[in-house]
DNA sequence: CGTAGTAGTTGACAGTTGCTCAATAACAGG
DNA sequence: CCTGTTATTGAGCAACTGTCAACTACTACG
């Protein structure tokens, strides 16, 4: 099989897995028995289960970033529910996987966490573009950072028992509004 | 040496040495060394690796706790800016730590995850009882919840050349009190 | 005083896992 | 046909988690 086949043929096997259970679980041994190759060749590829690690999850959070595309000629509020919605749906539909992705990820090796970092760089410019305000400052793009964060913990902590659905969605979209209108106002009059 | 002596101190040399390296990179060969202990001794108290983690977590995050006490008769403003402020110094000062400890934590296992949630819901009350609501129904709750993380968040991923930290400091907690706000006031009317 | 039992403690051992090395098989180009 | 690159592997090393049986020390009870 050729270089580039194998490497993302590995890359899938580790993305499957991760449905499942927790990456710092998952041993190396059982991602080259599924591959059907030995540990020795995994080595080729990846030099160190950190290097493995980091592309699985950058792979992974290249798909989770997919979704994310504004829609057409929509209001801003109307394409940020959009945005916040499909999150949700993605948390419900995938908890596990979800939860190993992000919650997972920071234990390990420096270039996991720097791939994380790397997605959520990525996602910050589409959602203030979502939002409408493409141009906003430094400080809005910090507060933005820590808010999507801020959400996915809130959908993951979610219990749709004791909050509605759609109250939880209002909620984060007038939210994020509310704390990027805060951000800009704080940054003009300093 | 005594059972619980014995408990504290392997758990207070764990608390240690999460000030310089994340929770995962710590085997338990060193701790055992530091105390001066075989390692199986270590097995007796904590049957597992995990088990000890989780109890590490815990006790740092009762640490982390620990400061956070509501002052006296400041206004509410001026109390959540006190915690704000604390914790920015917090992670300021301890970075390496702080985030062995958060990023760390969610990696390993479930009762280290579960131990983390338990602080973070330790945590909830105490905040909303600084900023003058304590009260506060459930959705202001679970905002709440992620609002923090997001500080977190915000925090650690924060370039003071780019942002100053007063700003930061001032938005975060402009922030709070417009998220406590909204989710009351929609809670209100539903 | 002695004997038994409990609790702290240990060394040796087993199973797994990340990682290395030298060697083999296949294949492309001159 | 030779040569060099590349995919691939088995054997093996070192580190780490977890287990087991045994040893010591101290206490309780006859």
């Amino acid at each position: 099989m050729s270089s580039d086949d194998r490497r993302r043929q590995l890359v899938e096997i580790g993305w499957q897995l991760l449905q499942t259970r927790p990456i710092h679980e998952l041993a190396l041994d059982e991602v080259a028995g599924q591959a059907g190759i030995s540990r020795t060749l995994l080595f080729h590829y990846f030099p160190t289960k950190g290097d493995y690690y980091a592309a699985v999850v950058e792979a992974a959070g290249e798909r989770m970033l997919k979704p994310v595309r504004v829609a057409a000629e929509a209001t801003p509020r109307e394409r940020v529910r959009t945005l916040i919605e499909g999150f949700v749906r993605l948390v419900e539909r995938n908890r596990i996987g979800y939860t190993s992705l992000v919650r997972g990820a920071g234990g390990g090796d420096v270039r996991v966490v720097e791939a994380m970092a790397r997605v959520r760089d990525a996602l910050v410019p589409k959602w203030l573009e979502a939002a409408g305000q493409p141009e906003a400052g430094a400080l809005a793009r910090l507060v933005l950072r820590g808010w999507l964060v801020g959400m996915e913990e809130t959908v993951l902590a979610w219990n749709p028992q004791t909050v509605e659905r759609a109250e939880l969605i209002e909620h984060l979209t007038t939210s994020l509004f509310a704390e990027l209108d805060l951000a800009e106002r704080e940054a003009g009059e300093p």
